[in-house]
RNA sequence: GGGCGAAUAGCUCAGCUGGUUAGAGCGCCUGCCUUACACGCAGGAUGUCGGGGGUUCGAAUCCCUCUUCGCCCACCA
């Protein structure tokens, strides 16, 4: 396990070994008995027969870097792991592998066809958790579930009973959302409306007593064959003398009532609709309220029935559309058509334009169940991140309405719910045990056809996967669970619904935080889907980057409420900052682990007089990393949190700190084994500060460090705690000053072509404090990193040079002899004058204006007079030097 | 039709409770194969913070308005 690094990163190289290895040692098995806060994350749980998309990769990269860090921070962390049984798009995925056979489900019988699936998924499903290995997902897999499983399906049976024992779910005959295709009934949240350009046909209804006509407009002319009624709003002095008459319904020649409902809007169109109560919610409705008779005119797969007139019938409904539509221009009844945007629902799964329909179906009362939940929210017993998904909640659950949980489908959890077939009993038994007679009766019984929607089962995995209805130590340990991870487009399929099941089944909420993150959209801002071709494959960038590398890329891309946007044409660019940073992070590894082979003493064992400037400095930086990274962990800010690390990692640790100790670690220098020292604990610690994050290559990188054991894991490592660095502002304020120093000189070389290899003199005039203790401290690496032959403070030299003002007081000078462009120095100088003059114009007005002093709070002042002080100061010294160049003014 | 959000460097975005000489990564330009890393090092350029108005001593940040894009919800046929 901790042979030497390869020179080259490789990502496949380390990767798959090292989650095999986690597995080995049971690192992620949590003990319902151990010790430590709990801390749970359920996964949403993927389809069965899922794929790994970007989504999923975004997904559960969040709940990975969440679990990781709170196991590190020694809580008891838990990440449960399932499948989702996926009713409709797994009986469509098994009836597609059907149709190649020139099958249909029809043929082969709903038991053969259940079988069929259940091969299919045994064989081919829960891929998806084989490949959330491959992205680092440290779940406990040893409690993996499958929404099907004969625990999970007891839950649900279980909750069927007892909402049915309360009154909470009934069977009744309604408009539901049908999908034609899937033949199946859809919840609302099912049906996905979208926007789309249709037509409005107003067509012209004649009065049965020939007295004149009404005109009616609709966006689904093939309805009127069920037409059995025209309303009108009862208070509409255009249409009052014509309620109670009678309309005789072209092409059907029915004879229907025109009623007053105040569900009409009269300004809407003419003031009159056609109400066809078997295909219109709202018609729906009003059929009740005036007893309408309600005429099915459609099959199950949109076509029209033998209730419409028969040429009619066989029709498909959109050619059904086009016949009425001739017919009534051919009557002269069709008056206007008008273009008409309109939301229309379609099949989440298929995309196929859902029919409302009129059928019996399974319903569960929700306005009891929202309530609980709506008050959970308002007293803050649940948040969401960002907040403002919050209000989203709250508007759904205050409109909540009935859930449609019957699905004629054949693959899912069969209703609890058996009729007796005997004609003069028909006794109808809902139950948690299978009957076999007829409670009643005794005589035979049949159970319901159909299965619950699949959300039925998702809604109680909280308690349902941690072994409900039963009273298991895992429920008790367990339950509530902690954070929620997951995209907004589930927040109503399941967020909501799992919100009330806990409240209603368990008596406490779920979990305490929804966290709803950002959709991948490539970079047109499109969602990546399969139909359009535009997905990232997060295994394709795991092969070629690591899992790391993709892990990094989409965390730092992601802020809390926003949108990751990636190129799939063009995966290198896209994760690049990833690939990059995993890279670097191998080489500092590779270099400072080369170094650490003698071993390193534990940074207690150092004495304090032994740290220099640079290693006070890198303590000191470490202690503010340690703080902000893990202040933004726990705001969910990991964005944030992986900057802070990135930054302290390559800009402090790479480019200056590991700089400056060379000479220490390669022996020409005194002070190797401090050197060591702290840069084994500086990189420890930020190595501990981006697991989460970065899992492999930081564990590959730890487990060589010299204080490391030999199979212990970083990822059960403590979190780093702010004392585990320095608090040392001096420290802080001098390396600065020492990094401005070496960074002036080298802007100077820039700018003046001095060659790379060659040195230069430099002359530090009038060092203000911390520059002057810079220098004391480590005028070599001064030297060193800024390639200067002959440090000198003192009076500016007579020889012509390159001239910086580095802050208030301290002036740099190069003597550059041939190479220095005078006239350009004074311009340059000059300007920098100027810039700053005006900064202390604009300091001096805003400071003697009353206003601001009377009214802005007194550390502001403060503040910006330290500001004007400084720029003054700034100010006045490019000016002598532009002087002492003998720059004409 | 309601509700919500976003517009900041060529691109993707930070900038959290008003006070920074407005930042990062990628890309771009210049110079470097400096024995950890060219997926690198050093340096650099680029922004009237969407337009307009307002509040304030002070606005990228707060308010109004316009424009442009998203998202969610909705039984006006």
């Amino acid at each position: 396990m901790t042979e030497p690094l390869a020179p080259q990163y490789d990502p496949s190289q380390i990767e798959a070994p090292l989650y095999a290895w986690w597995q080995e040692r049971g690192f992620y098995k949590v003990d319902a008995h151990g010790s430590g806060e709990p801390y749970v994350i359920q996964i949403p749980p993927p389809n069965v027969t899922a794929v790994l998309h970007a989504g999923h990769g975004l997904n559960n990269t969040i709940q990975d870097v969440l679990i990781r860090f709170e196991r590190m921070r020694g809580r008891r962390a838990l990440w449960v792991p399932g499948t989702d049984h996926a009713g409709i798009a797994t009986q469509n995925v098994v009836e597609k592998i059907l149709a190649k056979e020139g099958l249909t489900r029809f043929d082969v019988g709903r038991e053969e066809f259940v079988k069929r699936v259940w091969a299919f998924v045994n064989e081919t499903g829960g891929q998806i958790l084989e490949q959330l290995k491959a992205l680092g997902a440290s779940c406990d897999w040893s409690r993996t579930y499958f929404t099907l499983d004969e625990d999970l399906s007891r839950a649900v049976r279980e909750v069927f009973v007892r909402l049915h024992e309360q009154g909470l779910i009934y069977r009744g005959k309604y408009i539901i959302n049908w999908c034609p295709r899937c033949l199946t009934a859809l919840s609302n949240e099912e049906a996905e409306k979208e926007e789309t350009d249709g037509r409005i046909w107003h067509l012209r209804y004649p009065l049965a007593d020939g007295s004149g006509s009404l005109v009616v407009a609709t966006t689904r002319p093939e309805t009127m064959l069920g037409d059995s009624a025209v309303a009108v709003h009862p208070d509409d002095p255009r249409y009052a003398l014509l309620i109670g008459k009678h309309i005789r319904l072209p092409l059907v020649d029915r004879m229907i009532p025109i009623v007053g409902d105040d569900a009409v809007d009269p300004a809407f169109g003419s003031g009159a609709v056609k109400i066809t109560p078997a295909h219109d919610q709202t018609d729906f409705e009003i059929g009740k309220r005036h007893d309408l008779e309600q005429i099915n005119v459609m099959t199950p797969d949109a076509h029209i029935n033998e209730n419409a007139p028969e040429r009619f019938r066989g029709l498909e409904r959109y050619a059904a559309r086009k016949a009425v539509v001739t017919e009534f221009e051919t009557a002269g009844l069709l008056v206007k058509v008008e273009q008409h945007r309109h939301a229309v629902g379609h099949c989440y799964r298929c995309g196929t334009v859902v029919e409302p329909r009129l059928s019996d179906q399974w319903f569960v009362k929700m306005q009891p169940l929202a309530e609980p939940a709506l008050a959970a929210y308002r007293d803050g017993r649940i948040s969401f991140i960002p907040e403002r998904q919050g209000d989203n909640y709250a508007n759904w659950m205050e409109n909540i309405r009935d859930w449609c949980i019957s699905r004629q489908l054949w693959w899912g959890h069969r209703i609890p719910v058996w009729y007796c077939e005997s004609a003069d009993c028909s006794t109808t038994i809902v139950s948690r045990e299978t009957p076999t007679r007829c409670t009643a009766c005794g005589g035979s019984v049949r159970q319901d056809e159909d299965v619950l929607d699949t959300w039925f089962s998702s809604w109680l995995v909280p308690f349902s996967s941690l072994g409900w209805p039963d009273h298991t130590d895992d429920l008790a340990a367990f339950y509530p669970g902690t954070t929620l991870v997951t995209a907004p487009e589930i927040l109503f399929f399941w967020v909501a619904r799992m919100i009330m099941a806990g409240l209603e089944f368990k008596g406490e909420v779920p979990f305490k935080t929804v966290y709803l993150h950002g959709t991948v959209r490539d970079t047109q801002h499109r969602k990546m889907s399969k139909s359009l071709g535009n997905g990232i494959d997060p295994l394709e960038v795991i092969d070629r980057f690591g899992a790391d590398a993709l892990r990094y890329t989409m965390v730092s891309g992601m802020a809390v409420g926003t949108d990751l946007i990636l190129d799939p044409a063009d995966l290198d660019s896209s994760f690049a900052p990833g690939r990059n940073f995993a890279n670097k992070l191998w080489n500092i590894g590779r270099f400072l682990l080369g170094h650490l082979e003698a071993g390193a003493a534990p940074i207690g064992s150092v004495p304090e007089g032994e740290l220099t400037l640079a290693d006070r400095w890198i303590l000191a930086r470490a202690h503010e990393t340690i703080g902000t990274a893990t202040q933004h962990y726990e705001r969910f800010r990991l964005n944030d949190a992986a900057a802070a690390v990135y930054h302290f990692l390559w800009s402090d640790l790479a480019d200056w700190y590991l700089e400056q100790v060379k000479p220490r670690l390669y022996g020409t220098h005194p002070g190797g084994e401090s050197a060591r020292a702290v840069a084994a604990h500086v990189f420890d610690i930020a190595l501990r500060l981006l697991h989460p994050v970065m899992p492999f290559v930081t564990e590959t990188l730890w487990k060589r460090l010299p204080s490391s054991a030999e199979q212990a894991s970083i990822s059960v490592a403590s979190w780093p705690v702010e004392a585990d660095g320095r608090a040392d502002a001096a420290a802080l304020v001098d390396f600065g000053a020492l990094q401005a120093l070496i960074t002036a000189v080298r802007v100077l070389r820039a700018d003046y072509a001095v060659s790379p290899g060659a040195t230069v003199k430099l002359t530090v005039v009038d060092p203000s404090e911390a520059v002057r203790r810079a220098i004391d401290a480590d005028s070599d690496t001064i030297r060193r990193l800024a390639k200067v032959e002959q440090l000198t403070v003192g009076p500016a030299p007579s020889e012509a040079g390159g001239t910086r003002v580095l802050d208030d007081r301290t002036t740099i000078v190069v003597p550059l002899g041939d190479l220095v462009d005078l006239d350009k120095e004074c311009a340059r100088l000059g300007s920098e004058a100027a810039k700053m003059e005006q900064l202390v114009a604009a300091q001096e007005s805003k400071l003697s204006n009353d206003n601001f002093v009377s009214r802005a709070p007194a550390n502001i002042i403060e503040k910006e007079r330290e500001k004007l002080e400084s720029w003054r100061a700034q100010a006045v010294t490019l000016r002598e030097k532009r002087r002492a160049l003998g720059c004409a003014d």
